[in-house]
RNA sequence: GCGUCCGUAGCUCAAUUGGAUAGAGCUUCUGACUUCGGAUCAGAAGGUUGCAGGUUCAAGUCCUGCCGGACGCACCA
């Protein structure tokens, strides 16, 4: 984006100090560097309190690229450059950084803006997008394990991260209810279904189904045969194949919605693969007809057209010393479609509903080579289409065993994601019990529920969503630490401070100690900070302002009296708890988790 | 074999994607006032960021090589 692009009708509507900054800024750049990108002209917190409040980088990129001498440049910038509203004077430090230190009265008025209920620290996005976002995406018939906690638990601290910046979001459950897996699971079904086991656990039941016919499918080339001719009947609209997997996609997704419940995660809507069925043979004919694929060994695939080079083509592999095709198939030999088909026709169909700017799928890093193969080949089908949309993998990790190994559990059976959270229910229970002798079992049941799962969530979201991470049941139940609980419990702090006090809305802000300032200024980044989320899709970033934001609250809190402060001081320390525990509820509620009054 | 990702404190992880003195938690050790909840706080200890080069004002981050690991390599999703 230019600066061109980028009036701003919107500069003098900007609430908080760093924002105003910022704006500020990118019209003094503009006014030195008339080509600069405003993009990359942003303000950022400080690493380090003693050079300032905030800073900016970007003067020094700027210069590079120009061969400019970045001081001098600095110089050019602060000359054009006017916010002695909000900071005291701008520094120029080490090679060309600008740090800006909030004034004083810029931080109270802030401050005193949020406690009247003018803002909570973050402003709507200035140019809202549309996003959908693409995650959870269990399979029928199959147990959702701790795996799908990943895609699920950052999936929705995205989107409820956009929503809350202003961004249009339609989130969509993409499940696995349709593929080869069904032929195997209708034969089980028709020859060695255990009624009664079904209606104790059905997904128990369609998991023995599937791993006994698998079994006797490796062995047996016959009774491979058999699931296929099944799977045929099935998807020629067989009524008998089609009300069986019918039932087993309402088993499944009762399944998911008790999870979901428990989770708190709703969808706006649940699309599965089989929904898009009926699109599949328009998208390969099509792809045909524009000669995007072609036919090879019985099979249809799109194959490299060589206008990239070797090493960045998706569609070529380095074998043997040559460069070999490495196609994205979409039509099998046997005349079955696969998952390539289904997302072509996914984002087809994405686009014509909803018409997005993004489309972002919360998918496990391993899939990368076939999103970039998708990506590819979708550019290729709807070239226009595609300049629309920005199409993109937000991959993670994997969870391993402390083998470093894909979790399993001793049997080498994957965790199921209900006894993880049965598990942490318990675990989180049993400590409540314990510290909370005098409250009703119901009470101890909910804080336990509250505490335990929200350790669970935490415990997933913290980590860099890319890196893998080690599982351990002591980490992600601990309630010490870097937790959740750790938060939670500075918001009951809050709230049992205010069930002695009245609260502190209309106050006067005072900032005096150290503590209250240094509180009070981390506050101030909670939007900063939903920001950087939204970017960067990295819910982490969050996790971290808010263990900071607790932190410096329980400093502040012990050495700040707020209860027995004479009447202003008291006043104004009150507020600033009530800040602090709206930001904490916000915050957490972002990543799906919930506060509890008392634990 | 090819490709992708990774290697940071004893352990588990950060580091806003090239920024200032690499930060937390756990563990260990030392402290915390008859003040609001000790699931807490203050402090200490712990590092040649796998190894060797290179690029530049600046490298955990980019490039090259090596060592070690994980994952993925047409007709499962």
């Amino acid at each position: 984006m230019q600066f061109a692009d980028c009036v701003h009708p919107w500069l003098n509507s900007a609430v908080l100090p760093h924002k105003q900054i910022e704006l500020k800024l990118q019209a003094a750049v503009r006014e030195v560097l008339p080509d600069a990108p405003a993009a990359k002209v942003l303000v950022r917190p400080c690493p380090d309190p003693k050079f300032g409040d905030y800073q900016t980088n970007a003067l020094m990129s700027l210069a590079k690229a120009r061969k400019l001498n970045p001081r001098q440049l600095a110089e050019q910038v602060i000359a054009k450059l006017d916010v002695s509203d909000t900071c005291e004077k701008v520094e120029i430090a080490g090679a060309g950084f600008l740090n800006f230190r909030l004034k004083n009265t810029a931080l109270v008025q802030t401050l005193g803006a949020a406690a009247r209920g003018e803002h909570l620290f973050f402003e709507k996005a200035a140019a809202p997008r549309s996003i959908v976002i693409d995650f959870s995406s269990p399979n029928v018939a199959k147990p959702m394990h701790v795996g799908h906690i990943r895609s699920t638990g950052i999936g929705d601290a995205l989107q409820r991260a956009v929503r809350l910046l202003g961004h249009r979001v339609v989130t969509d459950n993409h499940i696995g209810d349709w593929g080869t897996q069904f032929g195997k699971l209708l034969l089980g079904w028709k020859q060695i279904l255990d009624r009664p086991a079904l209606e104790r656990d059905a997904i128990a039941e369609l998991e023995r189904l599937y791993k006994i016919i698998n079994a006797e499918c490796d062995a047996n080339l016959s009774r491979l045969e058999e699931a296929k001719a099944e799977l045929v009947k099935l998807q020629a609209g067989d009524t008998e194949n089609i009300g069986i997997w019918k039932e087993m996609i309402r088993l499944s997704q009762k399944q998911f919605d008790e999870i979901y419940g428990r989770l708190g995660v709703k969808f706006d809507v649940t699309l599965g693969e089989s929904f898009y069925n009926p699109q599949l043979p328009g998208v390969v004919n099509d792809l045909l007809q524009r000669g995007i694929a072609r036919e090879s060994e019985g099979a249809v695939g799109v194959f490299s057209d060589h206008t990239l080079p070797p090493k960045e083509d998706p569609f070529l592999v380095h074998r043997d010393g040559e460069w070999a095709d490495d196609p994205a198939l979409v039509r099998k030999s046997d005349g079955g479609f696969n998952y390539t088909t289904t997302d072509l026709a996914t984002i087809d169909y994405r686009l014509k509903t909803w018409k997005p700017e993004e489309i972002i799928y919360v998918v496990d890093d391993r899939q990368s080579a076939h999103f970039k193969k998708l990506f590819a080949t979708f550019t290729r089908w709807q070239p226009d289409a595609a300049k629309r949309v920005t199409l993109l993998h937000a991959g993670f990790g994997k969870i391993l065993g402390e083998d470093g190994k894909p979790f399993k559990t001793r049997s080498g059976d994957t965790v199921k994601l209900g006894d993880l959270l049965d598990e942490a229910l318990e675990r989180a229970y049993k400590i409540v019990a314990e510290k909370n002798t005098e409250l009703s079992e119901a009470q101890k049941r909910e804080i336990a529920r509250v505490v335990g799962l929200g350790a669970v969530k935490y415990a997933d979201l913290l980590p860099n969503r890319q890196s893998d991470y080690v599982f351990s049941w002591d980490k992600m139940l601990a309630l010490t630490g870097n937790t959740a609980p750790y938060l939670q419990y500075a918001y009951t702090r809050i709230k049992s401070i205010f069930r002695k006090a009245e609260s502190g809305q209309k106050a006067e802000i005072i900032l005096a100690d150290a503590h209250e300032i240094t509180l009070a200024k981390h506050l101030l980044n909670f939007g900063l900070t939903l920001e950087a989320v939204a970017d960067e899709y990295r819910p982490n970033f969050l996790c971290n302002y808010l263990y900071e934001l607790a932190s410096k609250f329980t400093s502040f809190y012990e050495n700040c009296p707020v209860l027995k402060a004479d009447d202003a001081t008291r006043a104004s320390r009150l507020a600033l708890c009530d800040l602090t525990a709206k930001v904490l509820k916000q915050g957490l509620e972002l990543l799906g988790i919930e506060v509890a009054e008392q634990m």
